[in-house]
DNA sequence: AAGTCATATCGACGTTCGTCAATACATCGC
DNA sequence: GCGATGTATTGACGAACGTCGATATGACTT
């Protein structure tokens, strides 16, 4: 962890904030750990215990950030995740 | 970033949303790159830009989770960053 | 003992967040 | 075209959050 300045602290905060959530963390969760490492949206309520547009809303919350990718084909949505933007993340914890 | 349930996800999100805060972000920077490892709360008010009931507010926070321990001496509180636990959440995003 | 100083707690306020029902939008099959 | 299906958006609600002024607690100094 280094010495961070307002701007960066301000930045970092709106990434963690995207994973201040267990449905987020599980859909990340999910989607790193798929065949092929994407999934379709359409299976997410099901296994995630939430209607659906609760679960789109956190879709859309981590594509808009640049978390997730977002590929429709025809009917379906495919996320992946960005792997890059997350290790911003896990790098600025990284202490001493 | 490894498979998780329901449980898992909950505890870690409960992680996250200490760290989406850019004033509690700031906070553990501080006191990571402090001489000796430890700051004394006296100067953080000046330092972050916000109230010392607000200060105080999010040091309490970090210091029930584990984030931060806290160790009164006199008439001051002197804290430091528990590495170990930050570590956990780091290891969180470790995507394959 | 009285005063001062650092810290913690309380109470209140406006804001943001997670959630879902209802609805709109888009794409497929017939 | 038309109905069905997957997805996104809207609107509304209660809960949680960050903030600060006022106050309380505790410790040092004289």
């Amino acid at each position: 962890m280094e010495p961070i300045d307002a701007a960066e602290a301000e930045e970092l905060a709106k990434g963690f904030k995207l994973l201040a959530d267990p449905i987020r963390l599980r859909i990340l969760s999910l989607i790193a750990n798929a065949p092929d490492g994407e999934l379709c949206a359409c299976d997410l309520p099901a296994v995630i215990g939430r209607s659906q547009p609760t679960v789109s809303h956190h879709l859309s919350l981590l594509a808009d950030a640049g978390l997730l990718t977002r590929e429709p084909r025809g009917r379906w949505a495919w996320f992946r995740v960005e792997a890059e933007r997350i290790a911003v993340l896990r790098d600025a914890l990284a202490i001493g």
